[in-house]
DNA sequence: CTGATATCAGGTGAACTGAAATCA
DNA sequence: CTGATTTCAGTTAACCTGATATCA
């Protein structure tokens, strides 16, 4: 699924692009999401899926709905993926004891170790992707992109 | 299609996450595309399609099987959307005098136009997305996300 | 009553794999 | 013969809209 796009189109650095860091943003999410999957491939799952996963590793007890707007889907696109992992047994899930229309979602032992199993592969990509940057301006750019999140996720002045 | 993402869940800072950057560049991409489709929901086309587009806005006659390299996509998956980009008459595509195999694709009038009515609200959108970085910080930013892009689509030493 | 959550039903466009034809 | 490009055919997973029931 990698492809190396040695001829690919915005590696030439000519001619100054309309919506520069749009686009690059762009481009660098997908040649990530490429490799991810070829990764998780094997295992059968996809970049939504495995990220849906490491967002309940580190916050169990999730509901559905919020892991939609986590992933920017409607609430019936997330369900679907979620029944698919409960139904692979990554996941479980129970009525919350404080809200009775809640189900709250919860890796399996089984969904925890498919995502260590992946853990060394990941941390790989990463470093990869990382490999021309100091440490100083991997924080930066950790920070910038933290800013763009939040400055696209506020709610803009009506 | 524009989700606040108010109780999201990578906004609470707490908790290091595994992938980091890996995670936080999908999540910017998933909501720069999240408004990108909202733009251009009116005129009908997905922000893959306008993203294909300005790539022939700067590198004109580009064939199907280069801007499905660009895009990470199977040859034949941009052929399909090459198609429709052509019956809805926005590319025009002729054959490549040297090379008699390939089709080299140009916008069209109407095409150009799309685009050129969009600009201002992607301009917008890039602005609101880095309305909290300096201009520094800007360019910084888009060196190093370059830099990543290059990383990660150099192909690795076997 | 309003808003959020989950779920069912049905539909659609987008991506994939596989195979074949053309040509450098 | 090999590799790149295009195209056809069939398939699947993803995501959507709309409607409904439950409950804070």
């Amino acid at each position: 699924m990698v492809r190396t796009a040695e001829d690919s189109v915005g590696s030439t650095g000519v001619a100054a692009a309309r919506p520069s860091l749009l686009y690059v943003v762009k481009q660098v999410e997908l040649a990530a999401r490429s490799h991810m999957d070829e990764v998780l491939k094997p295992a059968g799952i996809t970049a939504l899926q495995y990220t849906a996963l490491t967002v309940l590793r580190r916050r169990d007890g999730l509901s559905s709905a919020q892991l939609a707007r986590n992933s920017f889907v409607t609430a019936q696109s997330m369900a679907d993926m979620i029944t698919a992992l409960e139904r692979r047994g990554l996941i479980t899930r129970r009525r919350d004891p404080e809200n009775r229309r809640a189900m709250l979602i919860s890796l399996t032992d089984e969904g925890r170790e498919l995502l260590a199993a992946h853990d060394a592969a990941m941390d790989a990509l990463e470093e990869r992707m990382l490999s021309g940057l100091t440490a100083r301006q991997r924080r930066d750019l950790e920070s910038y992109l933290n800013r763009c999140r939040t400055a696209l996720s506020d709610v803009p002045p009506h």
